[in-house]
RNA sequence: GCCGAAGUGGCGGAAUUGGCAGACGCAAGGGACUUAAAAUCCCUCGAGAGCAAUCUCGUAUCGGUUCGAGUCCGAUCUUCGGCACCA
C-alpha cells in the first residue's frame, strides 16, 4: 500500500482539473436545472487569507459540488472587491503603485483559493479594478443617473482641515480624526449621493418571502426604519414663514408645548428675532464645530437656544416656543419636531431643563410629575381626541388634519442617502464632464470605460481627488465645448453592487451581461459571507439589481434567494484574529502540514458554519485520522466486490442522513455521520465495494482530492468524480425493524425494551412484561405510548 | 438604552417535531503490540453515594406548563454582535 502523499494527490488533481476543465460552466446549457452557489469574494489585501475566510468558501464550494453530483448545472465563480483605501494608503506609504500592489496580491489569493481546492470556473474570475470590468460599473451609474437616483448635492459631512480631506464616520473618534487626532468638523461639500430612500420600500417589500436567517432581515428592516406618522404643517406668528414636522404620535399635538429645529434648519435665520439673533447663531457655529459621534451622544445633555419666535399649534392655535436644538437630527423626517414632553423621554429631559410647559394628554397611573409616560392611555385635554386610546386618537387626528388641511399621513424612513464619492484615487472614475457653462454631461457610453490614469502621487490634497493633479486627463472637449472630468471616485461598496451579474457573462463586451442568461441564472441560489455587510454591501447590492429589474434589464427584483452567514474565526486565546495580537494563522502553513482536504474538513468540522469558531491546532488530528483510517481501509483486504449485507442499514442511513445535512448547509454534522460509518466499516470485516464508491462521493464536496485519488486509483475510474450521480438510498432499509423503546414511570427513566418498529401500545406492554416484569407489577394507572419514541406508565 | 444571537462535560460541539442529554472529535487515564518510542488497536471518561446490582443530582439562575422540558412559557443573570437622541 502506498503512503496517505497528500502533497503528490492535491498536485496530481489540481492538474488534472485544470487540464481538463472539470468545473468549467457551460451556462448557455439550459438542459439541467441550474445551481448558482457564491461566496461574497475577498478584498485582495497584503495579508493574503486567513483561516476564517474559507470557511465560507468551502461552505458554498461543497454546495456547488454537492449539486453538480446532483445533477445541477452549478455556476460557482470567484473574483477580486480590488478598488480600496487601504491599498492606496500603502501606495502612498511605499510608493508603490496601486494596480501593480493589487495584482501581487490578487495573484496570492488565487493561489491560496486554488490551494484549498475551490471547484471555481476560473475563466470567469474578475476583478473590479480591471476597466473591462468598471466598464460596466460606469454604466449602471449611468443609468441611475439618468433615472435621477443619483445627486450632487451640498450636504453635510466630517472634514479634517488637517488631513485635507472628508472622512467617514467611523474614521472619526471622539471628534478628531482617527489618524493622526486631528480636529474634525461638520462642513458642507458638494457631494455625489444616491438616492437610495426612494427604493426603501420596494428593498423593505423584497425581504418577504427570501430564505434569509430571520435576524438578518430584522436587521435590514431595523436598518431601513420604517415609521408611520403625519407631517404637521406650524405657521409662525407674525411671519409668513411655515416649517414642517413628522410625527409618530400626531395623537399627542394637544400636549405640544414647543418645538425644536435643528441647528442647520433653513427657516432659522428668518424666524430669529434681534434680541436671540447672536446667541442663536453662536449655537449654531457650536453645534457646526461638533461631530455626528459628539453630536449624537445620548449621555451628554440636552442643549438648545430659543429663537424668539413663536409657532402656532393648529389645533389649538396656542403659542409654542421654537427653539433649535442639537437633539434634532437635520437627516430625518423634516429636521424639525413638535415636542410633547409629557409623552415623549428626550422632549421631557429639554422641557425640565429649559422650564417649559409639560401638558399631560393621556392618561396614566404614575402620572408624569416624573418622567414621561409613553404608553397607550385614555387621552385628555384633547378636545375631539378626549376619551379615545393612541390609535384610535391617532386615526381621529389624521382624518381631522387631512380635512383641514394642516397635515397628513405619512411614511418616513430611516434609510440616508448613500455618499457615492470618495476624495481618492484608487476608486472607478465617476463619469461625469463638469462643462465650462456650468452645465453636467456623462460621458457618452461609447467612451466608457473613463479609465485611472496612471500617476505618481496618491496623497489627496486640500479635500480635493488626487486625480486632479492629472491635467491631462481632468481636462476634456466635447462638441467644441471645454470641460473638466470629475476627480472624485466612486466608493468600494459601487464595484460589489453587481459583480454577481457579471460571473454570470464576464467577457461579454456589448452589455454588462446577456439578458437571456441572467433570465436563466438569476438568482443566486446560495449566498454565504459575513453578517458584517447585511446593512451595507447586501442592501446597496439589492438596490442596484433592484433598479435594473425596475429598468426590465433583469428579470428577478432580488439576487440572493438563500443567505447564509459564516461566524468569526476566534483564535484559540479567544481574542479576534488579527496582525495586532500576532495570533492569525496562515492557511498556506496549515495546507502544507496537513494537506487540503484536512483543512477543509477541520474548517467545517468546528461547529455549525454561522458560529463563532476557535482555531485549534490540536483538533486537527482527528480529521487527520480520519482521513488516514479511510486510506488504510480503501488499501485493504476489507474492501472487495461483495454482496454482504451486514453495511446495508448504516450505509443507508448515512447517505439519508448526509444528504440532509449538504442541503442544510450541517457539514459538521456529516462530517461525524461519516466518521461514524467509517468507524463500522473498521469493525466490519467486509466493505462491498458498492457502498465503498457510494462513501467515496459522500465525501468527494468536503475533501475533493483524496476521493478523486481513492476513485481513479482504487477503482480504475478514468473520468472524475465530480459529475458522478449522487448515490441514493432506500427508505426501507435505513429503518430498524427491532428498536430500544426507552421506558419510564412516572416519567422517570426506569429501563429500555427490545421491540420491533411500530409496535402497538399491547405489544409494547407485553414486551414490558417479558423484559421487565418488575415494572409491569407496579400498579398502573395510566398507560402513556408514543410509538417508537416513549412507554410512559403512571403508578 | 434599543434590536439580535447565544449560555450543554476538561475543550470544540451533538440531540430533525417536547420523548434514553453529552453523538462525533480533541484532551486525559488504563491496556495490547514494541527492546523502546512513534504510529495503530482495545477499554474508561458529567458529578456524587455504594462492595455491588443500583440510586440521587445534572443543559446559566429562579419559577411555570406537561405523563415527560436542553427544547415551550414567564422573570433574572452573563457573554457576544449590531444600532445608538430616528421624533
Amino acid at each position: 500500500m502506498a503512503n496517505y502523499d497528500f502533497k503528490a494527490i492535491e498536485n496530481k488533481w489540481n492538474s488534472y482539473w485544470e487540464k481538463h476543465k472539470t468545473f468549467a460552466t457551460d451556462v448557455w446549457d439550459f438542459s439541467k436545472p441550474k445551481y448558482y452557489s457564491l461566496s461574497m469574494f475577498p478584498y485582495p489585501s497584503g495579508a493574503g487569507l486567513h483561516v476564517g475566510h474559507p470557511v465560507g468558501y468551502v461552505a458554498t464550494d461543497a454546495a456547488a459540488r454537492f449539486k453538480r453530483m446532483c445533477g445541477f448545472n452549478v455556476l460557482y465563480p470567484m473574483g477580486y472587491d480590488a478598488f480600496g483605501l487601504p491599498t492606496e494608503q500603502y501606495a502612498i506609504k511605499t510608493g508603490n503603485n496601486p494596480l501593480d500592489f493589487t495584482q501581487m496580491n490578487i495573484d496570492n489569493f488565487r493561489r491560496q483559493l486554488k490551494m484549498i481546492g475551490l471547484s471555481v470556473d476560473w475563466d470567469r474570475e474578475i476583478s473590479t479594478c480591471d476597466p473591462h470590468y468598471y466598464k460596466w460599473t460606469q454604466w449602471i451609474f449611468e443609468k441611475l443617473y439618468e433615472a435621477g437616483y443619483v445627486k450632487n448635492q451640498d450636504m453635510s459631512v466630517n472634514w479634517c482641515e488637517e488631513l485635507g480631506t472628508v472622512l467617514a464616520n467611523d474614521e472619526v473618534i471622539d471628534g478628531k480624526s482617527e489618524r493622526g487626532g486631528y480636529p474634525v468638523v461638520k462642513k458642507f461639500m458638494k457631494q455625489w449621493v444616491i438616492d437610495i430612500p426612494s427604493f426603501a420600500q420596494k428593498l423593505l417589500d423584497g425581504l418577504d418571502g427570501l430564505d434569509w436567517p430571520e435576524s438578518t432581515i430584522i436587521t435590514e428592516q431595523n436598518w431601513i426604519g420604517r415609521s408611520e406618522g403625519a407631517i404637521i404643517k406650524f405657521e409662525v406668528k407674525d411671519s409668513k414663514e411655515t416649517f414642517e414636522v413628522f410625527t409618530t404620535r400626531a395623537d399627542t399635538l394637544f400636549g405640544a408645548t414647543y418645538c425644536a429645529l435643528a441647528p442647520e434648519h433653513p427657516i432659522i435665520n428668518k424666524i430669529t428675532t434681534k434680541t436671540q439673533k447672536s446667541e442663536v447663531e453662536a449655537y449654531q457655529k457650536l453645534c457646526a464645530s461638533k461631530t455626528d459621534i459628539e453630536r449624537t451622544d445620548t449621555s451628554k445633555e440636552k442643549t438648545g437656544v430659543f429663537t424668539g419666535a413663536y409657532a402656532i399649534n393648529p389645533a389649538n392655535k396656542k403659542l409654542l416656543p421654537i427653539y433649535i436644538a442639537d437633539y434634532v437630527l437635520s437627516t430625518y423626517g423634516k429636521g424639525a419636531l413638535m415636542a410633547v414632553p409629557a409623552h415623549d423621554e428626550r422632549d421631557y429631559a429639554f422641557a425640565k431643563k429649559y422650564k417649559l410647559d409639560i401638558i399631560e394628554v393621556i392618561k396614566s397611573k404614575q402620572g408624569v410629575s416624573k418622567q414621561a409616560y409613553t404608553g397607550d392611555g385614555e387621552h385628555i385635554n384633547s378636545d375631539f381626541l378626549n376619551g379615545l386610546n393612541n390609535e384610535q386618537a391617532q386615526k381621529t387626528m389624521f382624518e381631522w388634519l387631512e380635512k383641514q388641511k394642516l397635515g397628513e399621513k405619512t411614511v418616513n424612513y430611516r434609510l440616508r442617502d448613500w455618499i457615492f464619492a470618495r476624495q481618492h484615487y484608487w476608486g472607478e472614475p465617476v463619469p461625469v464632464i463638469h462643462m465650462e457653462d456650468g452645465s453636467m454631461k456623462l460621458v457618452p457610453e461609447k467612451d466608457l470605460p473613463v479609465v485611472l490614469p496612471a500617476m505618481k502621487d496618491y496623497q489627496p490634497k486640500n479635500g480635493k481627488s488626487p486625480l486632479e493633479n492629472a491635467t491631462e486627463w481632468v481636462n476634456v472637449e466635447i462638441d467644441g465645448m471645454k470641460g473638466k472630468r470629475e476627480t472624485n471616485t466612486m466608493p468600494s461598496s459601487a464595484g460589489s453592487c453587481w459583480y454577481f451579474l457579471r460571473y454570470i457573462d464576464p467577457h461579454n463586451d456589448k452589455c454588462f451581461a446577456d439578458k437571456k442568461l441572467l433570465d436563466h441564472w438569476m438568482p443566486v441560489d446560495l449566498y454565504v459571507g459575513g453578517t458584517e455587510h447585511n446593512t451595507g454591501h447586501v442592501l446597496y447590492a439589492r438596490m442596484w439589481n433592484r433598479f435594473l429589474y425596475d429598468k426590465g434589464y433583469l428579470s428577478h427584483p432580488e439576487p440572493f434567494k438563500r443567505f447564509r452567514h459564516n461566524g468569526l474565526m476566534m483564535a484559540s486565546d479567544g481574542r479576534k484574529m488579527s496582525k495586532r495580537w500576532g495570533n492569525v494563522v496562515n492557511p498556506d502553513d496549515v495546507v502544507a502540514q496537513h494537506g487540503a482536504d484536512v483543512f477543509r474538513l477541520y474548517e467545517m468540522f468546528m461547529g455549525p458554519i454561522n458560529a463563532t469558531r476557535y482555531w485549534n491546532d490540536k483538533d486537527i488530528v482527528g480529521l487527520e485520522r480520519f482521513l488516514e483510517k479511510i486510506w488504510t481501509i480503501y488499501h485493504s483486504e476489507k474492501l472487495q466486490k461483495s454482496d454482504d449485507k451486514s453495511l446495508e442499514k448504516i450505509y443507508n442511513q448515512t447517505v439519508k442522513k448526509v444528504t440532509a445535512d449538504y442541503e442544510e448547509l450541517s457539514y459538521n454534522t456529516a462530517i461525524s455521520t461519516m466518521m461514524i460509518f467509517m468507524n463500522s466499516v473498521q469493525e466490519a470485516k467486509v466493505f462491498p465495494e458498492g457502498f465503498a464508491r457510494g462513501f467515496l462521493q459522500l465525501l468527494n464536496p468536503l475533501a475533493p482530492y483524496i476521493t478523486e485519488e481513492l476513485w481513479n486509483t482504487v477503482f480504475n475510474e478514468k473520468e472524475s468524480i465530480a459529475y458522478v450521480s449522487w448515490p441514493t438510498f432506500d427508505e426501507e432499509k435505513c429503518a430498524e425493524n427491532e428498536i430500544k423503546l426507552p421506558v419510564q414511570v412516572n416519567g422517570k427513566l426506569k429501563g429500555v425494551v427490545n421491540i420491533k418498529l411500530d409496535a402497538t401500545q399491547i405489544e409494547a406492554l407485553d414486551a414490558l412484561k417479558n423484559q421487565l416484569p418488575v415494572l409491569s407489577e407496579l400498579e398502573i394507572k395510566k398507560v402513556i405510548y408514543v410509538p417508537n419514541k416513549i412507554l410512559n406508565i403512571i403508578v
